[in-house]
DNA sequence: AATGCAATTCCGAATTTCGGAACAAAAATG
DNA sequence: CATTTTTGTTCCGAAATTCGGAATTGCATT
């Protein structure tokens, strides 16, 4: 039984420290630290010089400040958001933004869990920007239903095992809602989030099937749901699956070079 | 003497296992890492319990192995982002949650209503959870009280202008009753909900004051009522008002460094 | 120079980590 | 299905580290 330890383990203030570090990038100095998390100057200047140490951040250019460090994104880098997957896909999803002017993403099937690849948004400031690496959960996204209604059966299982959270009140978590969820995927060819993640917003998504048949990928798009779900929405859903086919061929060529390359 | 001290310093060996964490993401359990870092069983399982509950690291979704968290990205792609309010008072909130057990959440004045900005709770069972965003009636919530008790006239007016819920036996809502629950928060120094929102359910708030002496921000502590207002009620007071006092400054930090920021 | 503020070093007390050994839980095997 | 083997987890005393107050150094500004 895993106990409801709440402690924040030994690696907790440091984490506190990074977190404020990747808050206030290249402003944040030795004392803010030490007054905003209200420890001794003392201790916030080791907490620092251990991030440091362990490449986690770095002092900044003026000298007086703080920052992320490499090896924080490096270590990113590593795993969840491979760059050509990012340079092949963005003119594309641009060119939807172009067309529909509605934030849009890929997600990517990684480890059992669907995580988001590449993101765009039309307007910096819009607060419905999706963060790459975040995960979505599969009872509730579209572009996770979008991927998984074309897994074979025991991929799906592991993911399903998996606790199904229940995030606002049009969520649903039970398996065999789920399923039939994923069976309307399969007959009409595309996923649809209503207000499952987030009040009021919707996603509609389309799979990314590789010329070998997997689908790994998926192609989101998502925005307020009156927008999404109007009279439109079929000329949303072609033009999702007709950049899905050029994604396709453009995924898989460079999966192919990629390991050329490695080799 | 730029010190080329190459000790790993503290968190070297946590480092080196989230490397090979980030190398064999899905597929490192804990006797790989003990085997290749040549570490005994328990250290590396210490290790790796740590970064989980860092968040750096996670259990991956067939159990026996890890890959990283998801906290790695999100530090990562953390843009300029108005959630520093949550990166400041999120470690205070934990401390609490720490010492108390209880949730905990800060709200905040914005446009005339109260609405919560940041909460924690002491584990992740849904129920007492505070969702962030949602507005707090006036006329009940100990954190609206606690703020409203320090606005000028206006603002005041304008906020009892709106109409005031009932929503359980205990929520009163005429104005005079108001006016004097507000008296009694500016005379104690504290603010009550007993039972006003939820039956059973109590939470009690202190002013956030900023230096400039402006109350824009109230920290709040809710729970079983039995719990909440038992003998130890004013140690749970006083806590709250330490806390409140070191928030104060880091609100007002965080403010001035964001503006030097991009400077 | 002189002053004020931020960053750093020093060091004893206190807490934590460390890892061997025992224990529990799964897989693998017969 | 019982047994063995492998893998993951808990316990705990010894050892090492962190902790943070006080004093010191470094760096701008006047």
């Amino acid at each position: 039984m895993t106990t409801d330890d709440a402690s924040p383990g030994p690696l907790g203030r440091y984490m506190d420290v990074l977190e404020l570090v990747a808050a206030f990038p290249g402003a944040l100095t030795l004392g803010d630290v030490s007054s905003m998390l209200a420890l001794p100057k003392t201790t916030a200047h080791r907490l620092l010089k251990g991030l440091v140490k362990a490449g986690l951040a770095r002092e900044a250019v003026g000298g007086r400040a703080y920052d992320l460090g490499e090896r924080l994104t490096r270590l990113v880098h590593a795993t969840v958001d491979d760059d050509w997957l990012a340079t092949l896909s963005g003119p594309h999803l641009r060119q939807i933004i172009e067309d529909w002017g509605e934030t849009c993403y890929l997600t990517r099937l990684a480890g059992g869990r669907i995580v988001v690849a590449v993101s765009q948004s039309p307007d910096v400031r819009w607060r419905g920007y999706v963060q790459p690496g975040i995960e979505m959960p599969v009872n509730a996204a579209a572009s996770a239903k979008a991927i998984m209604a074309y897994q074979d059966d025991a991929t799906l299982a592991q993911a399903l095992a998996q606790p199904l959270p229940i995030v606002t009140a049009n969520t649903r978590n039970d398996l065999a809602w789920v399923e039939s969820e994923l069976q309307t995927v399969r007959e009409r060819g595309y996923a649809t989030c209503i207000g499952e993640i987030d009040e009021g917003l919707a996603a509609i998504a389309v799979p990314v099937t590789l010329p070998d048949g997997m689908v790994l990928h998926a192609l989101a798009m998502t925005g307020p749901l009156q927008r999404i779900m109007n009279e439109r929405l079929p000329e949303r859903i072609d033009a999702l699956v007709a950049t899905s086919a050029v994604l396709s061929k453009a995924l898989a060529l460079g999966a192919k070079i990629r390991e050329r390359g490695t080799a």
